[in-house]
DNA sequence: GCTATGATCATA
DNA sequence: ATGATCATAGCA
C-alpha cells in the first residue's frame, strides 16, 4: 500500500486573509485563479492522508442581487443569508439532489456576491476526479454541513502558493467564458479558468 | 402542507 | 436526451 506524498507546499502555504475576499466579486475570481483549496479532515493534526488539496483552476462570479443567475437575486432568504453576511465564508448548497457547490462569499459585509469554485488541479491524492463543482466537492469531502463555515479559520481553508514558480500552473494565461448550466444571463462573461489546464471542466452548454 | 425547480453528471 | 434525487422557495 501506497501511502500518498503530500506536496510539501501546501504545508507552508499561507491562507488568504479575509481582505482577499473584502473585494468586487469578479476581482475575487480572477484573484482565486492558482490559488490551493485545502480540506483538513482533521483540523491542525498530523493525518496527512485526511488532508485533500488541489489547485484553483475554474470559477464564476454570481453578482448578487444585481445578477439573474445568482442565488441572492431575490434577497435574504434562509439558504442565501450567508451571502449577505461577511466575505471569507463558504457558501454550500445542494443542486440536483446528488450534487454540493462550493462558493466563497465575497464583497463587504451586507453585500452579496460569491463565486463557484468549478474545478481544481489535484496536489494531494484525491477520491475521484476535482474536474466539476459537484464532483471536487464530493473528492475534497464538502458537504452542506460546511456552509457557513469561515474559511480563515478552516478545516476547509483557500491559501496563497508559497512558491509560485513551483507546480504546473504557476504561470498561466487567464481565459474568460460565459458560465456554465444557467438560463438568466447566460451571456455574461464571468466564468474563469486557466487556459489549456487539463483539469477545467468540460461540461457542456445548456441549451434551450 | 404541497409542488416545482435546479450554478450536475453519467450514460446512451 | 434522459434520469437520479432532495433542499429550498413560493404558495395555499
Amino acid at each position: 500500500m501506497t501511502e500518498a506524498q503530500i506536496d510539501p507546499r501546501i504545508l507552508r502555504a499561507p491562507i488568504l486573509p479575509r481582505s482577499f475576499y473584502a473585494r468586487p466579486t469578479v476581482q475575487v475570481a480572477r484573484a482565486l485563479l492558482g490559488k490551493i483549496l485545502v480540506h483538513d479532515r482533521l483540523g491542525p493534526g498530523f493525518g496527512a492522508e485526511r488532508r485533500a488539496a488541489g489547485r484553483i483552476v475554474e470559477t464564476e462570479a454570481y453578482l448578487g442581487t444585481a445578477d439573474p443567475a445568482a442565488h441572492a437575486y431575490r434577497g435574504v432568504t434562509t439558504r442565501t443569508r450567508v451571502l449577505f453576511g461577511p466575505p471569507g465564508h463558504a457558501y454550500v448548497y445542494l443542486i440536483y439532489g446528488m450534487y454540493n457547490c462550493l462558493n466563497v462569499v465575497a464583497e463587504a459585509e451586507g453585500t452579496a456576491g460569491c463565486v463557484l469554485i468549478r474545478a481544481i488541479e489535484p496536489i494531494t491524492s484525491l477520491e475521484g476526479s476535482g474536474s466539476g463543482p459537484g464532483r471536487l466537492t464530493r473528492a475534497l469531502g464538502i458537504t452542506l454541513k460546511h456552509n457557513g463555515q469561515d474559511l480563515t479559520r478552516g478545516p476547509i481553508t483557500i491559501r496563497e502558493p508559497i512558491d509560485p514558480e513551483a507546480g504546473p500552473t504557476a504561470v498561466f494565461e487567464t481565459a474568460v467564458s460565459p458560465r456554465i448550466g444557467i438560463r438568466q444571463a447566460a451571456d455574461w462573461p464571468l466564468r474563469f479558468f486557466v487556459r489549456g489546464n487539463a483539469h477545467v471542466s468540460r461540461s457542456p452548454r445548456r441549451i434551450s
